[in-house]
DNA sequence: CCTTTATCCAGA
DNA sequence: CTGGATAAAGGA
């Protein structure tokens, strides 16, 4: 391209708004930038942006005041082909701004933004008629300590309130001054290193160099150390340096002894970047051998693939599909081909982690949100620099990472609602953009599932995608016996109150425990118990922001909403009644945990939910305690359902499968009759028949006999009746609108309104606006509009329609501070 | 009447 | 999303 046309770059912000913007190339940086270079824009004001690069022009745009770029970030694309063109199909797809895709695509550190820091004005003097107030005396004190600061951090520092509507005022009477700078949040982790100043071909120079260390033999030790380690890389072919920490470390040496080998001009002591990137070994071992089974679906994908792009893998559970997987990534490696392995979990990282490296040593890579900021970047930059063939295995982001040679895409477990993101836009299901990704790179994509979505299954069946069967359990484990409690007749029997536990449950798990043999229960619900209330008035605390009634956390001392995550005190006397009469009522993990505990002594319980993997490491932590038999009995939300394999787990309980039964809407049956199963697939390995124990009020819900007779079939069609009689996915697909406003009379005509538009074109197939189960959330209320569009009406025809809808109601000014938003395709 | 707080709007 | 502008609600 010559360089006088390109003029103009379109990028991309990451802000929630439509479209590209457009900025004018300064002379110098035309030769400097690209498409899908990282720049530096000045947006609104005062802020300043890491804009992408999507296109060039020699074309000057009209309307506004073009502004200039004010650097460019990188020498070369951070993204690769085709991942722009992803993020449009998301965002057109999911009817959201590109912006709010690059937000969620590239980690943080990649994207430098602008901070607002203060410092004292030089130039400013008190005079009598002028003088500093107590607090902004305080203000200015602080500052002539630090220097300059953030202006976020002020307020901190000094601990006064309104600290930042306090220095506004200060700037506006030039007491203090303003300036925005960019904060690099990516750093870069150094390694010193140390490499010969001297030729090691030169037999003289090289004499030369020990004869100056003659009489300083810790020197000359080093000197050999080094010579020889380079030896061993040069050999290997790797570079002509070594890391000082490492040669120090294997010497028992002191750095000081390197400096001296460096001031008589001997070695040379640098710095280097390194990735903090971490292989996690090296050691490559032999391929799972299959069964007969496992080979014949192994030939049926290699086969299958020959015709379809895309292959549903069904095999229940402990058939042994993760075996599959690793012969089919072998075979995309040797191909020199990448691999993306998507899990719902990071949970699952773990346990695959290992297995996968095993056999790939460090070709496996691993991605998720639990790394740090620093190493995402790093890693980043290793898919992105690096088209060596490996195989990523990662949570639903890693589906943004920059591949280069894309062969296969695996999605585990592809029926899991975790796929789908739902509470910032993008509001994307991973398996699906999976399936879009891996057609863009010319990729295969294999779904996994012991318990396909209906969508998936409907899919195969029907000859979209392939479908290829693994019924036979690996070493011919059985499938566990499913032992149902009616907890109302055993209440009944009981006729004293029981807790979350029947006297059966109990008498099961102290046998399966006396027999050296693990337990888990499950239970879908964190916390200690879910009701709080007070027994005089019936007074129940909710939380202010949400219509939400609180849920009382032990160990944390604390009532929580758990949709706002807002804390409060338990309160010791009634708010309402003044009564000392709080309480706490039912279940939830923490109260299991401690009722185990009690339950079964001299057994140590473990707990898994939200609140006991906030860090990095402590899903690994409690799996690896687990599976090496620390701890008995693991107690856990639907995090423990998922695919992971204890070999010694014989019983898993079901303390309430009601929870899951009777929620409202389309997918409950669905999601009851996943979980379900998932948890069955937890009991029973090798030797052992499994047992899972369900208690339930409802035991003749038709969900659970499909269930007990482990049968898939049975349920698929079962659940696909209903779903057509009722128009529900996959004979239609589904759209919400959510409408959320601070004011409830505003927001209920609102929502009319929007629904009335809607029924214009849509007629029939617009339901609602509802009230949904939580109708206010952070202080905003909220309504629901369903579509249900036929499977065969053209989808870019329903975008663009429902685009403009809200185009047409964002730019009504009675409707103003009304927050619409799509959810297509919702879990 | 001035100060604090809520709400709206544009941004290239 | 963010800052600036503007309007509306609190306060001496």
């Amino acid at each position: 391209m010559p360089e006088e046309t390109r003029q103009y770059a379109e990028v991309i912000l990451p802000l929630p708004l439509y479209g590209t913007f457009t900025y004018s190339i300064p002379r110098n940086l035309t030769d400097k930038i690209g498409i899908g270079y990282r720049i530096i824009v000045p947006f609104g004001r005062k802020k300043y942006y890491t804009a992408v690069v999507v296109s060039l022009t020699p074309v000057a745009p009209r309307g506004f005041e073009v502004k200039d770029i004010v650097s460019v970030l990188d020498d070369g694309p951070i993204l690769r082909y085709p991942q722009l063109k992803l993020w449009q199909w998301i965002s057109e797809y999911y009817l959201c701004a590109t912006g709010d895709v690059y937000k969620a695509a590239v980690p943080a550190g990649l994207k430098i933004e602008s901070e607002t820091f203060i410092e004292l004005n030089p130039d400013y003097e008190e005079t009598v008629t002028e003088r500093l107030t107590e607090r902004e005396a305080i203000i200015a004190q602080t500052l002539d300590h630090n220097g300059r600061m953030p202006l976020g951090d002020i307020e901190k520092r000094t601990g006064l309130q309104n600290a930042e509507t306090l220095t506004a005022k200060m700037i506006e009477k030039g007491i203090v001054i303003v300036s925005e700078k960019l904060v690099e949040r990516y750093r870069s982790k150094k390694e010193t290193c140390l490499r010969l100043a001297v030729d090691r071909n030169d037999d003289t120079a090289m004499h030369a160099a020990f004869d100056a260390v003659k009489g300083a033999p810790k020197q000359e030790k080093l000197l050999i150390a080094l010579i020889d380690s380079l030896n061993k890389r040069s050999r290997n072919g790797e570079c002509d340096d070594v890391p000082r920490a490492a040669l120090l470390e294997a010497t028992g040496l002191s750095s000081a002894i390197a400096a001296a080998l460096a001031s008589k001009g001997i070695i040379e002591i640098f710095t280097r970047e390194i990735n903090r990137f971490r292989y996690l070994g090296t050691d490559i071992g032999q391929l799972p051998v299959l069964s007969e089974a496992q080979n014949k679906a192994l030939d049926e994908i290699h086969n299958g693939f020959l015709e379809k792009d895309i292959i549903l893998l069904h095999g229940v559970t402990s058939s042994g599909k993760t075996e599959l997987y690793i012969h089919l990534i072998d075979y995309v490696l040797k191909k020199g081909e990448q691999t993306l392995f998507l899990v719902p979990e990071i949970a699952l990282t773990t346990q695959l982690t290992r297995r996968l490296q095993k056999v790939f040593g460090n070709k496996v890579i691993i991605y998720h949100s639990k790394f740090s900021d620093n190493e995402r970047v790093d890693l980043w930059k290793r898919i992105l620099h690096d088209s060596r063939p490996c195989v990523i295995l990662g949570a639903r982001s890693s589906l943004f990472l920059p591949f280069s040679k894309l062969g296969l895409v695996i999605v585990d477990e592809e029926h899991e609602s975790s796929y789908k993101q739902f509470d910032p836009a993008p509001r994307y299901n991973a398996r699906d953009c999976a399936i879009v990704l891996a057609s863009m790179h010319g990729a295969k994509t294999l779904l996994g599932s012991a318990t396909p979505s209906i969508e998936t299954y409907y899919k195969a069946l029907n000859g979209r995608y392939g479908l290829v069967t693994l019924s036979q359990r690996f070493e011919g484990v059985q499938l566990p016996a499913i032992k149902i409690i009616d907890t109302v007749d055993e209440r009944r029997r009981q006729r004293t109150a029981s807790g979350p536990m029947t006297a059966e449950m109990g008498r099961l798990s102290r046998e399966a425990l006396s027999r050296g043999e693990q337990i888990i229960l499950f239970h879908n619900r964190r916390g200690y118990a879910p009701v709080v209330t007070c027994r005089q008035c019936a007074y129940v605390p909710k939380c202010q922001n949400c219509d939400v009634s609180l849920t009382y956390h032990k160990r944390a001392g604390e009532m929580v909403c758990h949709y706002c995550g807002a804390t409060y005190k338990l309160p010791s006397i009634c708010p309402s009644c003044k009564e000392p009469a709080i309480e706490v009522h039912g279940y939830g993990t923490e109260r299991i945990e401690d009722i185990a505990d009690s339950a079964f002594p001299n057994v140590k319980i473990a707990r898994m939910d939200l609140d006991t993997t906030r860090n990095k490491d402590s899903y690994e932590n409690i799996i690896d305690d687990f599976s090496k038999g620390k701890s008995q009995v693991l107690v856990g939300t639907q995090m423990v359902t998922k695919g992971l394999d204890f070999d010694k787990v014989s019983m898993v309980g079901v303390l309430n499968a009601d929870t899951l039964i009777n929620f409202p809407d389309f997918r409950a049956s669905e999601r009851a009759f996943n979980m379900l199963e998932q948890v069955a697939g937890r009991a029973g390995r090798r030797n052992t028949r499994g047992l899972v124990v369900i208690q339930t009020s409802q035991p003749a819900h038709p969900i659970l006999s499909f269930v007990q007779s482990h049968n898939y079939k049975g349920y698929y069609e079962h659940e696909l009746n209903e779903r057509r009689r009722y128009n529900y996915p996959p004979y239609t697909r589904v759209i919400n609108v959510y409408l959320k406003h601070r004011d409830l009379d505003r927001l209920i005509e609102a929502a009319a309104r929007y629904g009335d538009k809607l029924r214009e074109m849509f007629g029939n197939r617009v339901f609602g606006p509802d009230e949904p189960h939580v109708a206010r959330i952070q202080s905003l209320y909220i309504r629901k509009i369903m579509l249900k569009i036929e499977i065969s009406a053209s989808m870019r025809k329903v975008k663009d329609l429902l685009r403009s809808v809200y185009e047409e109601f964002m730019t009504d000014p009675s409707l103003r501070s009304l927050q619409v938003y799509y959810d297509v395709d919702p879990m």
